[in-house]
RNA sequence: GCGGUUGUAGCUCAGUUGGUUAGAGUGCCGGCCUGUCACGCCGGAGGUCGCGGGUUCGAGCCCCGUCAACCGCGCCA
């Protein structure tokens, strides 16, 4: 007999009954009752009660075991008596009985009950991140991601992707991250970068002619975390081909993401690529507050500035003479009680601004009325021409934010969600998406004035190099994103792979031709020698599984995260180097004050 | 860098208007128990109330500062 075990926790059942079995794994709970105990044996697979009696020669041995020592025992498979059968594991019509048995691993008084379901705060789990990994939940979306990730390798080599490997220690590039640096200790003073995403490579992939390259690739950014984006490193499914125009790209990757989405999504609905919107980066600014929209949630935001021009609301009317400003509204079906006109009010408040006006329609003595403090100011012509257009009646409401659009845009995209919630308009059980297109190229700084690259300076620009000669504020990239229940997935674009394209769009972000050569000569030089038009995408792994086992932190997928500050509390990482190791590299750390 | 929330036993939490010796569940240790599957019963150990200062006759509770964790903003090709 195999020295560990013979079968799995997972694996007896009645037809072994009568057999000698080996067993090894987990105690998950010890039931002892002084002349009989129990021990529920569980591994990865699954969870078997053993027990044993006074009659075993091992009794003595297991009346010592205590919760999450590893074991190993050996005993004999016996059926349950028909009352004695737990239903509830897919062993529960046996038991085994202990005959021999072996600590291979005893176990300390626990920080972390790896039993229950109880939640503990983070920073126990992540410092005793191998016990929480015992537990039921991350241990179920481990299993998962391993699953996801194979199906998705499946899916992009059934439609013709080969996977490459690119380097990890490579060049810096100016992508609009933080770099992670590597000292150099051939080269003192010089430093590698961790690659912000494979970018560069991908590109020179399609320059070599691979045509259709994939990887499910590490990314390194040296970014303050979210609880959908882990500090440090993500990993990416990288996409790119060559000969395809932005419609290409989604038609090959969207069939791959639906076919996980319905693999895994536990039966959600998942909306078909053919029924994916493909939204204007200005209008889901302008509809949704944000350029990822939970497309589940129905309400739309809309302009409304003509009702307020002129009007008795001081506040909207003097807004809107200076130009620029707008007055939009958040209809909200079903929102129509003060109580709740109030709570969003103030979160609106929490939120930074000065309040958001609302109005309600209620039954009154004369049929519909409209009420609060906004249809006072603007009477009752313009309160109906306004509850007209958005499509609303008794017993529903509507908020309204004014100003420059860029000032309340976000607040008002998160009204939008949290009005959602509170009224239960966005369906839970529902997958999706929407294809946010024609992304600006540039932005033009706030403070300083200077214009920038919006998204990535890797793209396209629709209309190419004339574009560039008007307005840079006005040239759209083929660049776009799949938003998915308010979730960035996937972000891509066709890329520029004209030299002279390239120069121009980086001298109007104020990037001179030295410094393009210096930081992307490599790749510049590379699109000299026949290089195809080519686009892709990179989809976010860890989010897409944790959509797909429904958390709400992006820790909860991932085996080994990082906390809020960028700190592994297990590994101890970051920590100090040796003098040794500065010496090697030529480092001195200078104190920060 | 900024804002919000939280911090009491190994773990999860309660702790009233500022008032005697800070409690419960669970885990741990000891005892009892031959059919449990969140087993049950009895007993015991276990506390720098995050840390520092202040107000007060008296602070887990009030005030000031500080540290840490999480969430959000900034940031994030």
């Amino acid at each position: 007999m195999h020295a560990y075990r013979s079968h799995t926790c997972a694996d007896l059942n009645a037809s072994h009954v009568g057999q000698t079995v080996r067993l090894a794994g987990w105690v998950h709970r010890v039931r002892d009752h002084g002349g009989v105990l129990f021990i529920d044996l569980r591994d990865h697979y699954g969870m078997t009660q053993v027990l044993a009696d006074p009659d075993s020669p091992a009794f003595a041995d297991v009346e010592k075991v205590r919760s999450e020592w590893c074991i190993r025992i050996e005993g004999n498979v016996k059926a349950r008596a028909e009352d004695l059968v737990n239903q509830k594991i897919p062993t529960g019509e046996i038991e085994v009985f202990v005959r021999g048995l072996e600590v291979l691993g005893a176990a300390e008084e626990l920080p972390l009950p790896v039993f229950g379901d109880l939640d503990y705060p983070e920073e126990t789990r992540l410092k005793y991140r191998f016990l929480d990994l015992r537990r039921e939940g991350l241990h179920a979306n481990m299993k998962l991601r391993s699953d996801v990730v194979r199906s998705i390798r499946n899916r992009m080599w059934d439609i013709g992707f080969t996977e490459y490997q690119t380097p990890i220690i490579t060049a810096s590039s100016p992508e609009g991250a933080r770099d992670f640096l590597v000292p150099s200790r051939l080269h003192p003073g010089k430093f590698y970068a961790l690659p912000q995403a494979p970018q560069q490579f991908k590109q020179l992939i399609m320059v070599s002619g691979f045509d259709k390259y994939f990887q499910i690739a590490p990314c390194f950014r040296d970014e303050d975390p979210r609880a959908d984006r882990s500090p440090t490193d993500f990993y990416q499914l990288d996409v790119e081909m060559s000969f395809v125009e932005q419609q290409d790209v989604f038609d090959t990757i969207s069939p791959v993401i639906a076919g996980v989405f319905e693999e895994f999504g536990g039966g959600r609905k998942v909306d078909a690529p053919s029924e994916w919107p493909q939204i204007s980066y200005k209008d889901a600014a302008l509809k949704y507050g944000t350029d990822k929209p939970d497309l589940r949630n129905p309400i739309e935001m809309q302009v409304v500035s003509e009702h307020f021009k002129g009007s008795g609301f001081k506040i909207f009317a003097s807004l809107l003479e200076q130009d620029g400003n707008e007055i939009r509204a958040i209809p909200a079906p079903t929102g129509g009680s003060r109580k709740f006109c109030d709570r969003m009010n103030s979160f609106a408040q929490k939120e930074g601004l000065p309040g958001m006006g609302y109005i309600f329609w209620r039954d009154g003595a004369d049929g519909m009325e409209a009420a609060g403090p906004l249809a006072k100011n603007i009477g009752p012509e313009r309160t109906e021409a306004i509850r007209r257009q958005l499509g609303l009646g008794t017993g529903d409401a509507a908020f309204f934010l004014g100003g420059k659009p860029s000032t309340f845009e976000g607040v008002a995209g998160r009204a939008r969600v949290v009005i959602g919630d509170e009224l239960g308009l966005t369906d839970m059980d529902r997958f999706a998406f929407a294809w946010i297109v024609d992304f600006p190229m540039y932005e033009k700084d706030a403070e300083s004035g200077k214009v920038d690259f919006e998204h990535n300076p890797f793209s396209m620009p629709q209309g190419g190099l004339e574009a560039l000669d008007g307005d840079p504020l006005a040239v759209r990239g083929y660049q776009y994103d799949l938003a998915c229940n308010g979730y960035e997935l996937v972000s891509g674009a066709i890329r520029n792979h004209k030299p002279e394209i390239m120069f121009k769009a980086f001298e109007i972000a104020g990037y001179g031709p030295e410094e393009v050569e210096t930081r992307f000569g490599g790749m510049l030089n590379a699109f000299r020698y026949g290089a195809p038009p080519h686009g892709g995408c990179a989809a976010g792994i860890d989010r897409i599984v944790m959509l797909l086992a429904d958390e709400l932190n992006i820790r909860e997928v991932i085996m080994f995260p990082m906390n809020q500050r960028a700190e592994d509390l297990m590994m101890q990482a970051p920590s100090d180097p040796t003098n040794e190791q500065l010496r090697d590299l030529g480092l001195r750390v200078v104190p920060r004050d």
